[in-house]
DNA sequence: CCTTCATATTCCTGTACAGGAATATGAAGC
DNA sequence: GCTTCATATTCCTGTACAGGAATATGAAGG
């Protein structure tokens, strides 16, 4: 049923720059709204928001922790989520953007790893 | 450089149902749009502005044929067009609306090539 | 030149966000 | 209870379309 309208959903959800930073960086595991924000250096309301649009079209899912909230990539997503991720983790390989969300989340890694709630920056599922 | 604009300019022209028909549609060869508008079964003034705006982001080509259109997919599209192209064309294989498109296509090839100003129905190159 | 055909554009109204500022919620600790 | 921290929501303004109706363009043929 629906007739297309899912994958046009998904589409929605990509035409976001925002939205597809969060999106690339969490294939590499869960993440806390604060740590997104020094992630992506954007503030929190924004980042907030664009988490919030993603989580109601089910293209993330979250949990709280106490104080934070861990959003992370569905753990069954259908087939047509699957291949535009994989697509997106596609394209993003040789953009600078997209590098450099990885390369400062690797470099803070060992920060969040003592502040986070949970195993969450190691890339663990939480 | 651009950083990230021209993918989320992809997603841009992805995020609406009658044009991601139009781009499913395309991959099977050029068409006119008024063969568009027989296969989508969409007035003309709304398959002419997607045209256009597709058009306007290099999604697809336009050439003149007399009193014809012929609108084709970038004869060298780039890396991400091309994989996000592929993608769309993976997502639509099971979803009622483009199998759909593609069947009427098929349906009024004949008639096509009657009319067509050029090889377009047949899905050479104009 | 006047038509006709195929297509594009303009003008309109309505809706969906994006972004920021300020405020609200909700959990944990004192 | 009050605070603090992390996060969400509300209220605002501005912009980008979507869709349809009407009109314009541009090519080809009498």
């Amino acid at each position: 049923m629906k007739a297309g309208v899912e994958l046009v959903k998904i589409y929605e959800c990509l035409c976001d720059l925002t939205r597809l930073r969060l999106l690339h960086v969490l294939a590499q595991g869960p993440l806390c709204v604060c740590h997104f924000q020094e992630i992506l250096r954007e503030p929190q309301v924004k980042i907030s928001k664009h988490l919030g649009y993603l989580r109601g079209r089910g293209l993330v899912e979250c949990e709280r922790q106490g104080n934070w909230m861990v959003y992370a990539l569905p753990a069954k997503p259908d087939r047509e989520l699957r291949a535009n991720l994989a697509c997106l983790q596609d394209c993003a390989q040789d953009n600078a953007v997209f590098r450099a969300d990885l390369a400062r989340r690797k470099k803070l890694a060992p920060k969040f790893a003592e502040t986070s709630p949970c195993g969450c920056a190691t890339g663990a599922r939480c």
